[in-house]
DNA sequence: TAGATTGTTAATCGATTAACAATC
DNA sequence: TAGATTGTTAATCGATTAACAATC
């Protein structure tokens, strides 16, 4: 079970995506189905699939139940641990409330803000905690995940925070460029960007 | 002014958020320097600003506000016009409460939901209709852009009324792959393989 | 002039695609 | 057997990196 590349791991959520919505009854699914129904080509779909699963039947295809399993078991095996948010405004409050991933191997511990009015529990019952507690919350469960979800001028500080309490990665929401030691892993999200993307495709288009 | 790759565009926010960050008397800005804040190859960073901006001076490098202004209007240039969110839970709202857009040339026009009690206004004084007047909205107001941020199960459906109401690109925050017609453009946004993303980094890390 | 920097052209690397052999 | 499918090996394509020339 050896990495796949960015792209891989992309698709590889797609067609897990895809295979959860087949009719309980489907046996078997061929590349060339997935390929069609995703518009992929069915040689990059067989190539992901041979990374990950145990092999499908020539003629019949892939067993979809056993591919689900795999494809989940890839997902799952570099299993990140546990996590916090910081910041339960409606973004870090929608990322608590999702339900994802723990079918990726995360679970969400926490959520912590500064706003006194925040704090309490959220609709489903997770804890939404005082920023003083956040150091000792990762320390006793072992918190390897930050998630970050404050305003742009909060987010150098509360990542400060994050690392001084053992965090060994950070999943940056805020348009900032973090400063980390070595050693200390992020990765920014940037909603603008992606939909920076997306005009560039229609205006590709139009033209 | 050409188009360029995805990994470009996502370079050119990184430099974008970071030139923002520099102090307001600053003059000057190497790609030299550039390359060593953000952790990137100083060539790639030139050819990336080769790709949008009046160029630079040997010796002293870019103009930093001129630099700021050639990217945002590059960015900017692919202008998608103005959009609907569709779902106004904590992602919706989130989303609806993002400055940042503006910068990318899209307008936030108002949210849907099909919830009574979600409806009037959000905090920013932003407008949370009922979905039976999304139909209307777009048409009147020549929307081309929908964000969907509504659960799995209504996507689809949902997908299809923005489609119907002329919408030419959808951004999709549901897990789901989206049936659309030819010329419709799909953009799926997918939290958890993000995450998944971070996680493989971490595990391999690890090794 | 010397040094720092830009910008371009050629080489490398990785991912995708095409062609084909193997299997049921 | 014939046809559909898997899976692998080679060719292509695009993006990154390295080397170098141009500029101030």
């Amino acid at each position: 079970m050896s990495t796949v590349s960015r792209q891989t791991l992309l698709r590889l959520s797609q067609y897990l995506n895809y295979l959860r919505t087949l009719p309980p009854g489907t046996e078997y699914i061929s590349a060339t189905a997935l390929a069609l129904a995703l518009n992929l080509g069915e040689v990059q779909v067989r190539k992901d699939l041979a990374a990950v699963s145990h092999g499908g039947r020539p003629k019949v295809g892939y067993a979809a139940g056993g591919l689900i399993c795999d494809i989940e078991a890839f997902l799952k095996c570099g299993s990140p641990g546990s996590a916090v948010i910081v910041g339960a405004g409606n973004l870090g409050r929608a990322l608590l409330d999702y339900e994802g991933f723990s079918a990726y191997g995360l679970e969400v511990v926490a959520a912590f803000d500064t706003d006194p009015a925040r704090l309490g529990a959220d609709a489903r019952g997770r804890a939404i905690l005082p920023v003083a507690l956040l150091g000792e919350v990762c320390r006793e469960k072992g918190v390897s995940v930050g998630i970050l979800t404050v305003p742009a001028a909060a987010a150098q500080a509360m990542c400060g925070v994050l690392i001084e309490a053992g965090v060994k990665a950070v999943w940056n929401f805020a348009p900032v460029h973090l400063k980390v030691p070595e050693g200390v892993l992020v990765r920014s999200e940037n909603m603008a960007v992606s939909l920076a993307v997306l005009s560039q495709c229609l205006a590709e288009r139009r033209s």
